[in-house]
DNA sequence: CTGTTAGCGCTTTCAA
DNA sequence: TTGAAAGCGCTAACAG
């Protein structure tokens, strides 16, 4: 049998309100009345029903996390899915949050409502992972509940919205610049989420520096990627056929010296004799490629662990409303040591190429 | 402004029973004003409220995943972690379900309640996993309310539970058997959780063995350990104290090659030439120390993936009520292979020795 | 085809 | 110190 408070009052011979302060902890039950009541919710095991509780409190005792793209368009690393569950475990877990993933929502006609936790309620405070596509209109209506959330990225639309991100306009300006001081002018780009936000603004990057340098733009210099398997060796391949090509930056994002390499052996080049490189990674000081030229460090886990760590703060009340994070990547010449290995995705991803 | 179902009604001027007819798809609205709510709907982004939803129905759309046994006392690795979550996801996130982590329920005076989730009917079907402690009641709790669930561990006390379990009496049987065939009299034993069902069961499986052998229980072979760093060493070196143990089982469950090591060499001995080992490992085929003499295989991925698929099939009426799964462990001469790495655990542990 | 209405279990205001 | 009752937003039985 499920117990209500209005069944526990029956029985105790107390009304409800009463059940209710001693579930609540709340004052003005007698001793004696307050220690029964106790005892029987002790024994038979009652807890409020969620559903009734969050109707009349605007709580649910849950934390959402959800992705903004699908996930197979952003394939989400072993390492970083662990990591966000231990850092919303630490900032939302110790206060006996549940933490609630909507990785996957249904796509209805067409539609894949990331946000569909929120609207209905189900989360105190919510955090959107992923890459914006640019003309996202969901964070709008997010951000205009008023509810605590952050999305670790950036949607240049709605500057004002609650955001943790890398500047990738940044990445690959500096990428593109340091490759530029080496004397280059041929510069490809390896792009990553070529149709997101973070796609769109290593291109921006990419013609500052150029503009700076008094460059011309080559659309062809470009290779926009997806998530397919080989597409990251063929696209780099393909750049390569342009004979011109002496340096490129790889804004994948993919951390995959294996793939990279490949493409250089079937483009006939030697790194470091006849092509540069600067590869991007997630990790502080990190090896990806021994022979790249220089690595830029993307500190994602660094902006998410501040943004998870000030939305912890406005739900709580330690601060006010909606903030802006975003860290500058930074560019390294290549440091002695181990190649990271390529992180393991935590889904599969079926896509063709 | 948040719309409800009246206020959705009283915009339109149709009632509020014809607007929620249109947003759960049923039958019985015309054409025309069915149109005309879509549109609204989608124009406002309006979603059912999830706690009012689930106090009418009996659903959530929320599948809950706890641990009956907090997470310092069994360190959830890495690995372990993002395997679980995406086999949760291909067996629910596919029908649109959010996955609600519940790993740290508050204490309240004493009593961590990790079934807090279920009571509060937030789920519509609940993973518990970890090991439980024999004195567990709340299994028993869970099992009479009739709503799906599954326990990725045993409880002897319940056996009618809904239990996905690998048998670590068998596996503790196994590896003592084992030795014992390879002439060994005086054998160790380092217990994994020590206090929790799988621990004792390990112990019973070893009686089991040196009983069939005609051989008596020493109690101070069995070192009981905890998750405490150097723990491992320090009881491996402790029980290595007795000159006459010449073979040791370790049933740790740590996967931790290194501190093995340290254990036999502070012991002073040699593997291999005055120590002989069998020990455990959750990875199929994995060799965790190269100098074993065997290795025994607890296949826990296979267990709890055969158990999460049948509660997805007891929640989508493909099957009926509880089963209970049970592996039993393979052991095997340690073939040729690399050592597998030690794996990371997912959550500090804050325990001293 | 559409509307009225009675709860689901809880919190909270107000009254006793 | 305790109780009666309204209502949160939704669903479903029942009327029209």
């Amino acid at each position: 049998m499920r117990y209500t408070i209005h069944d526990i009052a029956r029985e105790l011979g107390v009304s409800a309100r009463t059940v209710g302060r001693v579930v609540n902890q709340q004052e003005g039950v007698g001793e004696e009345t307050r220690k029964r009541v106790e005892a029987f919710i002790q024994e038979v095991g009652y807890r409020p029903h969620s559903g009734a509780q969050s109707l009349r409190r605007q709580a649910s005792d849950s934390i959402g996390f959800m992705l903004c793209a699908p996930a197979d368009q952003l394939p989400l690393s072993q390492d970083l899915l662990t990591w966000l569950f231990s850092q919303l475990y630490e900032v939302f877990g110790t206060h006996g949050k549940f933490i609630s993933f909507d990785m996957n929502p249904p796509v209805q006609n067409g539609v894949r409502d990331y946000a569909r936790g929120i609207w209905q309620q189900r989360f105190d405070a919510s955090v959107i992972g992923g890459a914006f596509y640019p003309n996202d209109t969901t964070l709008a209506r997010i951000h205009a509940l008023g509810a605590p959330y952050v999305a670790l990225a950036r949607l240049p639309a709605l500057p004002e919205a609650c955001t943790g991100a890398v500047d990738y306009e940044e990445a690959c300006y500096l990428s593109t610049r340091y490759l530029i001081e080496k004397g280059h002018t041929r510069i490809g780009v390896l792009q990553g989420l070529p149709h997101h936000v973070p796609g769109i603004e290593r291109i921006v990057g990419y013609k500052r520096a150029l503009d700076e340098a008094g460059l011309s733009y080559d659309a062809t210099l470009i290779k926009p990627l997806s998530f397919a398997p080989k597409n990251l060796t063929n696209q780099f391949h393909r750049l390569l056929l342009d004979t011109n090509v002496s340096a490129v930056v790889d804004a994948s994002g993919a951390q995959d010296a294996h793939s990279l390499r490949e493409g250089v052996r079937m483009g006939g080049r030697m790194l470091g004799r006849d092509l540069d490189m600067v590869v991007w990674t997630y990790t502080s000081g990190a090896v990806v490629l021994r022979e790249a030229l220089a690595h830029v460090w993307l500190p994602v886990r660094e902006t998410a662990a501040e943004s998870i760590a000030l939305l912890g703060d406005w739900l709580y009340e330690r601060r006010d409303g909606p903030f802006q994070v975003l860290y500058r990547p930074v560019i390294y010449d290549t440091p002695q040591g181990e190649e990271v290995a390529k992180p393991k995705p935590v889904f599969e991803v079926h896509l063709e190429e």
